[in-house]
RNA sequence: GCGCCCGUAGCUCAGGUGGAUAGAGCAUCAGCCUUCUAAGCUGAGGGUCGUAGGUUCGAAUCCUACCGGGCGCACCA
């Protein structure tokens, strides 16, 4: 509905020879200020040389809008042109929610862009932290925002499968197994140490027969490395899983070796003129692209960095016709973005086709003091106790109520509180109080009709509530536009604190047969908006609690 | 030393591409209340937006320097 106020503006600075001027139309944050305001006549005071206030005069004078749209107009403050919108413009907003349903804050600005999101990504040596938790909430929050406003979304999974990582976990898990025999064993430097390592050793042991302790020692540590990556691949997708997270592909860097991309892509940066050799080892010219240093593709020892594949993996995104990647990094690899991007500047690649989303540190609390380690991995916190103490939607919930680059404190007496302190609880409790309404009413949501007259709806509350769902399409584009999930949780807190507010004072059965009536649709666009902001960030939006 | 992120109320944090008196929750204080699901509701106090300059009609927001905290600066992955 703004849009429309926004051309009417717009074409009013035009005939005021100020075309395509850069002015906002924005939802005052003060309801004094009405339901819409500009700052037009400020932008154009500094173009024509006169007083923000004369001329805003100037552009309501000339201002050509429908009848029925606006109700009054205000100059304020030192030049902000004030829009109170008609009833009816509520009206119809209201009939906007119900109509829509489900994908009531939808978008299709995306369409036709092919997007792919890269997340977690972690290494299959262990357990998942809750660092990774915090980055597959934000990157499948980032997905789902996008497929919102209609991009066409991949979420994908890259497997580190052919480092010498997974050597060393396969070296470890042999080791376990010779332990779990009873055999004199040494876990080897740079190896890992947890306790699950000893799981997966018994499990062998159960499945393969005790024999298998007896193989060679390389042909036994080849069979452990291979067994170990499945395990731990199997043991982080079911984490992934309980957590509500699911991917779209997952990518082997493994296959990029076997189908000999990583020589082909490297022949291809040379032929370019983009490599040159130094003490040995072959070096990539990232300076010229914009990174400090510049950067080692092959040791001097012939083998390749996690550089190369890394390069070849961009690649291969792009060949398979993405418009854009989107990676989301642990903060501790934010210093490796300068590189990549580089790397894929000098292939000549525009530079929105790569971007990266850092997330930083997880710091979990319990009692007030933090909590540093889980007893199976054996240093840090794991996602898995993390999502069976406090449930998904909690998890979820906190890891995306902090924009991604700051750091997060996770309280874990808040999220298992069953208060309105915890926000998850808040948030979900005004779905289920909203529903609550229908079932002691005896009807489903969706006999609540929108054909109300909005006069019938008399409390200040009430037209509050309204306006708030409106915001909720702005709110989604914006976290979409952004990436910035948290958006979408702030606005829920507050539209469930409007919700709390307006069912405690505005009663719906039992009034009026008008009132009841336009109460009921109320609330059934209320419930939806609710529903669909929890949806869109992974969480169930309960009827009860 | 260099780079990136952060610094907003006692605490945890929001603050559209610069805009109107800087917001919310918790905590504190003062009243009220027990109702379609929560021990709930209403109000109050509390700020040199890290510091100092600059840009402008206007800066928490943009620029510069500095201070404090986190992370990173490999022929590791």
């Amino acid at each position: 509905m703004s849009e429309a106020l926004r051309q009417a503006l717009a074409r009013v600075a035009t005939s005021m020879g100020a075309d395509g001027v850069d002015f906002v139309v924005e939802r005052p944050k003060d309801a004094g200020h009405g339901d819409v305001a500009t700052n037009l006549a400020m932008v154009l005071a500094k173009v024509q040389k006169a007083p923000p206030r004369a001329i805003a005069a100037r552009v309501i004078e000339a201002l050509d809008l429908p009848a029925g749209v606006v109700e009054k107009t205000e100059i304020a403050g030192p030049g902000f042109i004030n829009f109170w919108l008609a009833s009816d413009e509520l009206g119809n907003s209201l009939r906007a929610v119900i109509d829509a349903g489900p994908r009531y804050g939808a978008h299709d600005f995306g369409k036709g862009i092919r997007v792919n999101i890269e997340f977690v990504s972690a290494n299959p040596t262990g357990p998942l932290h809750v660092g990774h938790g915090r980055g597959g909430a934000l990157g499948d929050g980032i997905a789902a925002l996008l497929a919102w406003t209609g991009h066409q979304v991949t979420r994908e999974f890259y497997i580190n499968d052919a480092g010498v990582q997974i050597d060393r976990v396969g070296q470890s898990l042999w080791a376990r197994v010779q332990e779990a025999v009873g055999r004199p064993f040494a876990i080897p430097e740079g190896g890992y140490h947890g306790d699950y390592l000893k799981e997966n050793a018994a499990q062998i042991l159960a499945r393969e027969g005790r024999a298998f302790a007896d193989l060679p020692e390389a042909e036994g540590v080849r069979r452990c490395r291979a067994l170990a990556l499945v395990m731990q691949r199997e043991e982080q997708d079911h984490d992934l899983a309980s957590f509500g997270v699911r991917y779209d592909v997952m990518t082997s860097e493994q296959a990029f070796y076997d189908r000999g991309a990583i020589p082909a892509t490297l022949a291809l940066l040379e032929s370019r003129g983009l490599t040159f050799e130094r003490d040995g080892a072959l070096w990539f010219r990232t300076t010229d692209f914009g990174d400090d240093q510049d950067r080692v593709l092959r040791k001097s020892d012939g083998s390749y960095t996690y550089f190369l594949p890394d390069i070849v993996y961009h690649v291969d995104k792009h060949e398979r016709g993405f418009d854009r990647v989107i990676d989301v990094w642990g903060a501790d690899h934010h210093g490796y973005i300068p590189r990549v991007r580089a790397a894929l500047r000098a292939l000549g690649y525009p530079d929105e086709f790569f971007d990266v989303s850092v997330v930083q540190l997880v710091k979990v609390l319990r009692g007030g003091a933090e909590v540093k380690m889980s007893k199976r991995s054996g240093e840090f916190v794991t996602l898995r106790d993390l999502v069976e103490e406090v449930g998904p939607d909690a998890a979820r919930y906190f890891f995306l109520m902090r924009r991604g680059d700051a750091q997060l404190n996770f309280d874990l007496d808040l999220a298992t509180s069953q208060t309105d302190e915890n926000p998850v609880f808040y948030v979900q409790m005004a779905h289920a109080r909203v529903s609550g309404i229908f079932r002691v009413a005896g009807v489903a949501p969706d006999s609540a009709t929108a054909d109300v007259r909005l006069d019938a709806l008399p409390a200040p509350e009430d037209r509050e509530l309204l306006k708030k769902l409106t915001a909720f399409p702005d709110v989604t584009a914006r976290a979409a536009r952004d990436r910035e999930p948290h958006k979408i949780t702030g606005y829920l807190e507050e539209l469930a604190r409007l919700t709390h507010g307006w069912y405690h004072k505005c009663r719906v059965l039992g009034e009026p047969p008008e009132v009841e009536r336009a109460r009921l649709a109320l609330a059934r666009a209320t419930r939806i908006v609710l529903a669909n902001g929890l949806t869109l960030l992974g969480l169930t939006a309960p009827d009860r609690m």
